[in-house]
DNA sequence: CCCTGATTCGC
DNA sequence: GCGAATCAGG
C-alpha cells in the first residue's frame, strides 16, 4: 500500500510545476529539475489549463494556405514546344531569358537560332 | 542546428 | 490522465 508507483503527477510535485512555471522557467528546464521529460511538462501544464506563454504557432486548423500565383517573371514564360528555348543574355543574370520566337516545324529552335546553332556548331567543329 | 511551445496519438 | 511522439516556428 502506502506509495503506490508515484507514476502520476502528485501535489508536490505539482507545486514545483507550478513554481517553476511561474517562475518563468522553460518546458526543458522546469523537466530538468523536476527529473521529468519536457513533454511530460507541457503536456500536464496544458492539461491543467495553466497560462502559456510562447508559440503562436497554431498548429490547429492550418491545412494549406493558397498561396497567391506568382507572377512569372520572363524567364521561363511558356514552355511550349513551339517557342525557341535559346537562351537570351547571361545564364547567370537575373533577366536571363529564352528566345521565346516560333519555331520551324521540326526544329528545336526557330528558323534564327537553328541556323546559328548550326552554323555554331559546324563552324566549331571545322575549327 | 539549437531552442522554444503546442497538439496529437498511444498506452 | 500521463508520457512520448510529432509538428511548427523563431
Amino acid at each position: 500500500m502506502a506509495e503506490s508507483a508515484v507514476s502520476a503527477w502528485t501535489d508536490d510535485r505539482l507545486e514545483q510545476l507550478k513554481q517553476l512555471w511561474a517562475d518563468g522557467l522553460s518546458i526543458t528546464q522546469i523537466g530538468n529539475e523536476l527529473g521529468v521529460s519536457r513533454n511530460a511538462v507541457v503536456g500536464k501544464v496544458h492539461r491543467m489549463g495553466l497560462p502559456k506563454r510562447q508559440s503562436p504557432i497554431v498548429r490547429s486548423d492550418k491545412p494549406v494556405e493558397p498561396k497567391k500565383r506568382k507572377l512569372s517573371p520572363l524567364a521561363a514564360q511558356e514552355w511550349d514546344r513551339n517557342k525557341c528555348s535559346w537562351p537570351i543574355g547571361d545564364p547567370k543574370s537575373p533577366d536571363f531569358k529564352f528566345c521565346g520566337e516560333r519555331v520551324e516545324p521540326g526544329r528545336p529552335y526557330c528558323t534564327t537560332h537553328c541556323a546559328v546553332a548550326y552554323t555554331n556548331m559546324r563552324n566549331t567543329a571545322a575549327a
